[in-house]
This record gives structure tokens, sequence and C-alpha cells, in this order.
DNA sequence: ATAGTAATTGTACAAAATACAATAAGTATT
DNA sequence: AATACTTATTGTATTTTGTACAATTACTAT
């Protein structure tokens, strides 16, 4: 059988980048989870990792599914949206020194290269309360820009969602509820300046988003507040 | 060892969806390839299917490496830059009846996932001259416009395709020899609509471009053509 | 000299991006 | 009731960019 050369198999692994909007401090978080090793008592005596949260996929599931699947048995966070966005794959992408406790312990064939498939995901930071599962032995948010030294190449992968959040905010924002149903325009621009990177002038965003068209404008006003009252908007509901 | 779950591995490939740009006729042609099978004599007696050029992957080489190796394999192409662009891995993506035939003769498990990471080359089309190899049986050019039906999910993936440079031709223009080193704004003008679908008007094309900055005027004009002769132009090196 | 061909160029208009600051509507304090 | 405080709201002038549209130019062939 002389055609049939390729045996080869590979674990075949998702990531998935969470970002989580905080609109009261008006900074993305990401969340990270802190690898458990189950044979030691104390989590700390072993130079446990943070982590992007990601597994091994099984058969007979598909790479969104297994993405949905691997993040709730990790952080218990269920029904969000999320998007491949690059297949990471170099071979020694698992074969940092810093790894090789975490990977004896928790794989079968430790030293085997991982093919992974990364997700990104857009979410309200106070929407979702994630808990740490499977071999997580916690969770945390962390601030993108603070971000420790990850497990693997995760530093990589979360730089690239990074950069695709910050060059297209506004195609990550409608749709995925990262404000409440009914917001006003401030906390819009805060969100476009906080995925962004960059500092915007009001009228001039105003101006644009009124251009763009995707908007509905409330017979609502904030109450209570030490200030001029804002009113509020929602957004029209997508065509696809 | 209640914690070493996941001793699935998965078979990948790349694919590579090779686009060449034919000047004379002004339009993209894919590079197909006919599947061969090895075991009857007469090409035809089986329904041999076009097909992306893909293969699996080996052990111990990158994912970028491993589609230029094979595209190499299959139609030896060399030296042409390959971008990764998605990844296709549902459960049953090589299992439709059409595409039995041809897993049973080559792969050691016919029935088994294959999960795919999809590359996007543009080239010159008579820069390159392929020619079939391994399970190809032969290569052709095909007209992005009449595609005819694929194995495999290779429709949905040469869709991708054409719908990333379609958004974004001026991204694969640059630096890809997509021309000869001297060109006229027509040539480039071409290229652009050929790659968008669009028609564009002359006069605002030139003025875009000239703000765009990436061109060197040269002093040298087209001899011989039956009209005005155009200038030449050429490419800025980019500066990474 | 004429015809044929594609290259080259400009202007008017509309739309979008940018820079920039005064006024308005609330609450809290006196 | 007046004042202070805070953030929301709004407009104008300017520049830049996009769009629609046609006459003239430089060459070859006859």
């Amino acid at each position: 059988m002389k055609n049939k050369q390729s045996y080869f198999q590979n674990y075949v692994s998702v990531d998935c980048v969470v970002l989580g909007y905080d609109e009261v401090e008006n900074r993305l978080q990401v969340l990270l989870i802190k690898q458990k090793d189950p044979d030691k008592q104390n989590v700390d005596s072993y130079k446990s990792q943070y982590a992007i949260p990601g597994d091994l996929i099984n058969e007979n599931e598909g790479l969104d599914e297994a993405a949905s699947r691997i993040l709730n048995e990790l952080t218990h966070i269920k029904g969000i949206y999320l998007q491949q966005f690059y297949t990471f794959g170099r071979p020694d992408r698992v074969s940092e020194p810093k790894d090789a406790d975490w990977l004896r312990v928790h794989r079968k064939d430790p030293n085997a290269r991982v093919i992974t498939i990364a997700y990104l995901a857009l979410v309200r930071i106070d929407h979702i309360t994630p808990s740490a599962g499977s071999f997580a032995e916690n969770t945390i948010w962390r601030s993108i820009k603070k971000i420790p030294k990850l497990a693997f190449d995760h530093n990589q992968i979360l730089s690239k969602a990074l950069e695709i959040i910050r060059e297209h905010p506004e195609q990550h924002i409608m749709g995925r509820e990262l404000l409440p149903p009914k917001f006003t325009l401030s906390q819009l621009q805060n969100l476009y300046e906080a995925m962004s990177g960059v500092q915007l002038d009001k009228r001039n965003f105003r101006k644009s988003i009124k251009t763009a068209d995707y908007l509905i404008p409330l017979d609502e006003k904030q109450k209570g507040v030490l200030h001029k009252p804002a009113q509020f908007f929602s957004f029209k509901k997508s065509k696809k």
C-alpha cells in the first residue's frame, strides 16, 4: 500500500481567548485559568502557570462545538459567541521547559506536538461569572495591559487576538451584548476606545455613529445622575 | 490516570488555494488537481474529481512548511508565499459519498475525520508552470467564474479564499509579483478589477493610487504599441 | 494626411474626516 | 433661590476623500 504513507496523527486543541469588557474601569480584561496540578496538595509547589482556556478536541465534534464545550468545562461559561481566528501549529509550540511539568501530568504523550485552533469571544465582564472546572485551579480576569507570562505560546495567541479587535472594533460590537440593552452614547464611545486603544472626539464620534445607522434612540433618559441626564439608545437588530 | 482522558488524535491536512492572475485574459484562475486513482489504468473509469491541492501534514513540520511541501509535491510549484486563512474541521467534511472511493484508495483510515488548514497564494499565472506529482493525475487552471464541483468541502474553502481577496485586493498585490517588475497603470488597474470583481474609473483609480504612495514612476515608456505609449511604474520595496 | 487605439489629465460635486468650545440639564450645597 | 459641579449635547469651518464625467495626446498603420 505504497500510497498510504501518511499515518501520522496529531493532537488538536482549541484555545479560547475570552475578552471581558469592564465598563466601570473602562478596560478590557482577558480570562485566564491557573493550571491545576492534581498530583500535589499545594498548588504553589509546582510552578503553575496562567493559560488561555483550551484543551484537546474530541472525536466527532466540530471545532466551534469543541470551543464551546472546552470553555464551559474549564470556566463554566456557556452560550457566548466564539469566532475562530487563527491556527497555531509550530511543532515546538508546547516544548518549552516551563510547560513540561504540566504536560507530563496531564497528557498521555507529553512530547507530542499539539496544533491549536484559536477562538475569540467578547463579553461584558459582569455578564458572566467564570468558575474553575476540569484542570483549571481557578480563573482570573487580567487587564490586557498587564499580561503575565503565559503557558505554551499563549502570549502570542493573545497578541494576535488583540490585534484583530484593535483593527476592527466595530465588527465586534454589534450583537455581542457588550453593553446593557439600553446605553448612552458615552458608554458606546468608551467601549470603542477600550477596544481600539485610541481616544476619540465626542462630537465626531457621535456624527460618525449616526451615519452608520445601527442605533435606535429611545424615549428614555438617565435618572439620578449628578449632571445632565443622557439619552438611552439601543442597537438595531442585525439583518442576518 | 484519570486526567489523561484525551487520547484522540486527528488527521490534519493543509489545502492550498493557488490563484493565478492571467494578465492577457484579465482574470483569476484557480489551480486544481485531478485526483489520480493508482489502482486503475484508465483514470476516467473512476469518477476522479478536481480538488484543491492539499494533503496530510507530517510530524515535526510547521504548518506553513507543510503547505509549501505539499503544494510542491502535488504541483511542483516552489517558493511562493502562502498565507493561512481558515481552518475547516466539520467532522463530516470528508464523508460525502463522492469522496469515498478516493479515500478508500489513499487513506489508511478512510472514515476518519480530517481537519484542514487552508492557505492562500496569489501568483502570476505565467510565472509558474505546475506539473502533476504525487496523487495528482494532472493539474489545471480554472477560471474562478467557472468552478466545477470539487472534492470534499473544497468549494467552500475556495469561496472563503475568494471572499478574502475580494474584500482587500490591495493587501494581496504588493510584493507578490503579480505584475512584471515594470508595469503600466492600466495593468495595475486591470489587476485590481480582476481581484475585486468591480470595474473602476480610470481617472479616479489613478488619483487614489497616487495618494497611496507605493509606486515609483520610471523614465521608461512602452514601445511598439498601436497607441500612445504608457509610462512604466514599479512598486516601492515594502518597509518590513 | 487620416484613422485607429489606448494613455493621460481636470473639474465640479458630494461625502466623510477632523479640529475645536459653548450651552444645557440635571444634582448638591449654601 | 442662587451657586457650583458634572457630564450631555450640539455646530461650524476646513480638509480630505470619493465620485461622476470627456476631451486631448502620442503613437502605429494605411
